[in-house]
DNA sequence: AAGAATTTGTTGTCCGCGTGAACGCAGCGG
DNA sequence: CCGCTGCGTTCACGCGGACAACAAATTCTT
């Protein structure tokens, strides 16, 4: 968004350049093709400037031009040129680590997922043989890809805290994670040095929505990952709200019902006691050793028991003081709500209106997640990705070209 | 921050000297006295650039040089030329609503507060008699402003819920006011027509305390301001938390004990019922009526009562939901609040420690107002003159200058 | 006390980058 | 077929910040 990163800072000639190159690659990023007449509008530069830019772009090996257009033109005049994102540029990996299962995805510019590979983890097991078997699917991922294109960063999605400063992973309850550097690991593992990033799931389904999802244009937006644990990412103003450390958003462990159940966290009665995982499977009736599966097992519903429909009430209940509080116009639900919502809507709706004050309720919608189960995934594309919106040549400069062989050797 | 208000936009060369003259003014706002030495290392420019940056802020009126310095030097070289806020320049009227009184000053750049005027308000009152008493002390305290010194704009804090698209008052429970234009009014009272800033006043003092109070440097800040009704103003990431409507932060009305009290909301236990103004009243058995004088009340206390410690770890257990959603560096505790914590403080860390998450906990600290009970009013201020940071020259184009025979005529 | 060292203000030049006008080009419509 | 419209291309221009050289104003050193 802006020149640079620190605010106070001046802005100079170069800081120009380099923000006009990203927010360009930002706008074809997030269209996947468009036109130069549309970025000319889009940015308000000059025919003259977009062609520059545009230019550079390509010689970066980032897009490419077209001319040939098949579909319905509009109007009259010169049709303009094309701007695509180049089949061999830059890509990232994306992983996206469960409880349960690792899925792991080379994603190139304009969120395209190019290969895809998942594998089975122990929710037991070491955080060095969870990223062993990462980087195993790094690797056969990184297998098709373009001798030339380059590797620009690895973005990872971990269920848990994660310091915003050097991206450790403070606490992960469901994997019995407690100060992981797990971006050192599975850089250790594969023997590279690329740049990592690491973030919250639910941060990252925000970002994911907000770019491509159930959100693009909507720039106050919260993503709900109703999972084991509960959380929220949050998208305002157009920013992730990361907080000092990076752990904003644990809505889960908001005060709900202080005569409840006790909660990991040591308190009774926080919400995600009342709608997290476990919640859900006692309200069908669901074997506590299937909860991984809960989707599934929640899919076979078609109509709601007593129980379920109490937990959709309190579902709404805990959206209320969410929507009091952040004022957000979409939020979007995400995890086991995705497949809760369907059946308990009505509930949902009704727990939330009847607790939330008028003003921010009138303006906020609940959506489900445009990206399906991928949110995550394609998030951590996304923040591997952005060291390019910022400064396109420097992330260059930095990223990796012939992957493959420098794996093998 | 950003060269121009909408993301996505693609910056030129006009943009870059505005915002380079803006942020320069920022600087010089915040410190109040500065040397060119300090923004060159500040903004990271060049010495000329920065030359030729305040010498524009200098003959546009805003600031002016000084060489005599009678402070300590520090280190060899030639002293750096001094940078301070011209005494005739642009000022801005603040206005501070409360429940029951209102606030006026004429504050200058710096926020340096030149002029101060108060009276009380009653409550039942509507909205144009409360508007015709804010114009007749605006008009006593614009009196002794320099003629040549330009009107920027107003600001006006209310205890409510105010849209951000257009600064209606949508709710103010406490004034009984619904959808208000207050702008409108004051400035029909006047006769005037300059730019008018409205907000809630909560999210004013947190954008005071970020400026020049107990959060300067303080990228991640809640202000919560504990009156009648409680609310807090939240920074993140150094800029202010808006939400969708503008209408973020109420966290007066999160779920907090769901056998509890109904609170005006239509709600059971909403936090604001256990540690509002009316529950610290009882829990020190203040009459009803004396609410309103309910810091004095409190300061004449040395011990707290049993119920006065109760509700100082109720207000320990919300600001625990509080630092668990937002992960803030700082919570300043504004309204009754900062004569509370005095009182109870071991009670509301207490609350706080037991049920906040640890990481997000490990990195906040609770702090009282740097402003004491301006914060609102020198938000007020702050609203009123952003439009000088983002543009210094457009903004003393829609200045107003001798304002004092404009109100006369 | 006088010169060296250091830091800053000032001046003139240079360069990058966006602008704007003029021209050529490609498709549409009559 | 030709005119219209909108876009790409080219070039001169201007603005604004960087840079280097010099002057000025202190402090430090001898």
């Amino acid at each position: 968004m802006s020149p640079q990163r620190r605010a106070g800072l001046g802005t100079n000639q170069e800081a120009v350049r380099r923000h006009n190159l990203g927010t360009m690659l930002r706008h074809v990023h997030g269209a996947g093709h468009t036109s130069r007449a549309e970025l000319t509008s889009l940015m308000g530069l000059n025919r003259s400037t977009i062609a520059g830019l545009a230019g550079e772009l390509e010689s970066l090996g980032i897009s490419e031009h077209t001319t040939a257009v098949g579909g319905a033109r509009q109007g009259a005049g010169r049709p303009s040129a094309g701007v695509r994102i180049a089949p061999d540029g830059p890509y990232v990996i994306a992983v996206d680590l469960g409880v349960d299962r690792a899925v792991v995805a080379r994603v190139g510019l304009g969120g395209r997922v190019l290969e895809r590979a998942q594998a089975p983890v122990h929710s037991d097991g070491e955080a060095w043989q969870v990223g062993a078997a990462v980087a195993a699917l790094i690797r056969r991922v990184v297998e098709g890809a373009p001798a030339t294109a380059p590797l620009v960063g690895i973005g990872i999605s971990v269920p848990g805290l994660v310091r915003r400063s050097d991206g450790l992973v403070r606490l992960a309850p469901n994997l019995e994670w407690h100060d992981v550097s797990f971006g050192g690991i599975v850089l250790a593992a594969l023997g590279l040095d690329v740049p990592v990033s690491i973030a919250n799931d639910a941060d990252l389904g925000a970002l994911a929505e907000h770019v491509r999802g159930a959100g693009v244009g909507v720039d106050d937006l919260i993503y709900v990952s109703g999972n084991v644990g509960v959380g929220a990412g949050v998208i305002a103003g157009g920013v992730r709200l990361e907080g000092a450390g990076g752990y904003a958003g644990e809505v889960g462990h908001l005060r709900f019902n202080p005569q409840g159940r006790p909660c990991h966290c040591g308190n009774l009665g926080c919400w995600e006691t009342e709608v997290g995982g476990h919640a859900i499977a006692e309200a069908i009736h669901c074997p506590p050793d299937k909860v991984a599966q809960l989707d599934e097992v929640l899919e076979g519903f078609t109509v709601p028991t007593r129980e379920l429909r109490a937990t959709g009430t309190a579902v709404g209940h805990g959206l209320a003081s969410i929507v009091n509080t952040f004022n957000p116009r979409m939020i979007v639900l995400g995890g086991y709500f995705r497949v809760l919502y369907p059946l308990v809507g009505a509930e949902v709706d009704a727990g939330l209106a009847d607790r939330a004050l008028p003003a921010p309720l009138e303006s906020v919608t609940l959506a489900l997640p445009g990206l399906g189960s991928d949110s995550a995934l394609l998030g951590a594309a996304e923040i591997a990705l952005d060291p390019l919106f910022v400064d396109p040549v420097a992330a260059l400069g930095t990223a990796l070209v012939d992957v493959r062989s420098r794996l093998v050797g």
